[in-house]
DNA sequence: AGCTGGTCCTGGCAGC
DNA sequence: TGCTGCCAGGACCAGC
């Protein structure tokens, strides 16, 4: 599943579109688009920049307005040189849902197996009150140990876990991070925001930077259906020390790892590593 | 206001 | 073997 790693390989793979021209687009699933007329908003549109916000993808095109992409679960944006006469679209790939046709590219494909993904054309207005009810992007400069212990104040009473997984407080931390960032830390992720000590607090915001960073340099973590934009998999799921262990041994010290479940979420620690 | 639980969707797998 | 049914997941929304 695509979290601030995964987006951020996709997003880099994606410069190569910057100043290139959207030509056409392509649907068969016209659920997944919160706007209407998607073709005629975006073609002949170039594309002035490619950039990521929490877990989202941002294309800006010209006229100040915004193609916002989330991938969800199993969504895939993958770049390829075929060519708009290249598709036969009465009989395209089972989980190939929308295309986006490029004057210099070839074409943008959209994949996405579970149909969980959105496509949505805003405003810029609506791109701020989007990204103003984010909470802090973990490589900003406000990330800060001070920020941080603001944005928790009111959730204290919430789980560490789920403070990881709550986009209004840090966006881009999904479900497989949630539960590698305590690990990391040597804290029990169940453990209540209140019972954190201030450096224990640290310890958990250095932990969420060197993961994701981590991540990022390994180009993602290809648990089951993540591809970056080139369609190849990411190299962090050799790295996951928790995460889908249930049942194995710490690698540390050969405890069973043990699986839970925060606000309905499988969540994985090591009972002795992690206090 | 804040919390819970339902919803979207389908591949993969456990159990019979 | 073939079927059924459950689970995975992010974000949003209805209802209390």
């Amino acid at each position: 599943m695509p979290e601030l790693p995964e987006v951020q390989t996709i997003v880099n793979d994606l410069q190569k579109i910057t100043s290139d021209t959207i030509t056409g687009f392509w649907t068969d699933f016209p659920k997944a688009i919160k706007s209407e007329n998607i073709g005629s908003k975006i073609t002949n549109q170039k594309i002035k920049s490619v950039m990521r916000n929490g877990k989202n993808i941002i294309i800006e095109i010209a006229n100040e307005k915004f193609i916002v992409i989330h991938l969800k679960m199993t969504g895939k944006l993958i770049l390829t040189k075929l060519q708009p006469a290249a598709y036969k679209l009465e009989a395209v790939p089972k989980h190939l849902h929308h295309i986006f046709y490029l004057k210099k590219n070839g074409a943008l494909e959209f994949h996405d197996i579970r149909k969980f993904a959105t496509i949505e054309i805003i405003s810029k207005t609506k791109l701020l009150e989007i990204t103003a009810k984010k909470g802090v992007d973990p490589f900003s400069t406000e990330f800060t140990i001070e920020k941080f212990t603001e944005l928790i104040e009111r959730k204290k009473h919430k789980s560490i876990k789920s403070i990881l997984m709550d986009q209004t407080v840090i966006s881009g931390i999904g479900n497989i991070y949630a539960s590698e960032i305590p690990f990391d830390s040597k804290i029990n992720p169940h453990r209540k925001i209140s019972s954190l000590s201030p450096a224990e607090l640290k310890l958990l915001q250095k932990s969420i930077l060197k993961i994701l960073k981590k991540a990022i340099e390994l180009r993602g973590t290809s648990f089951s259906d993540y591809r970056d934009g080139n369609d190849k998999k990411g190299g962090f799921q050799n790295f996951l020390k928790v995460y889908g262990k249930a049942g194995k041994k710490c690698v540390k010290c050969d405890t069973i790892i043990e699986k839970g479940t925060v606000e309905q979420r499988s969540t994985f620690h090591c009972p002795a590593c992690q206090k």
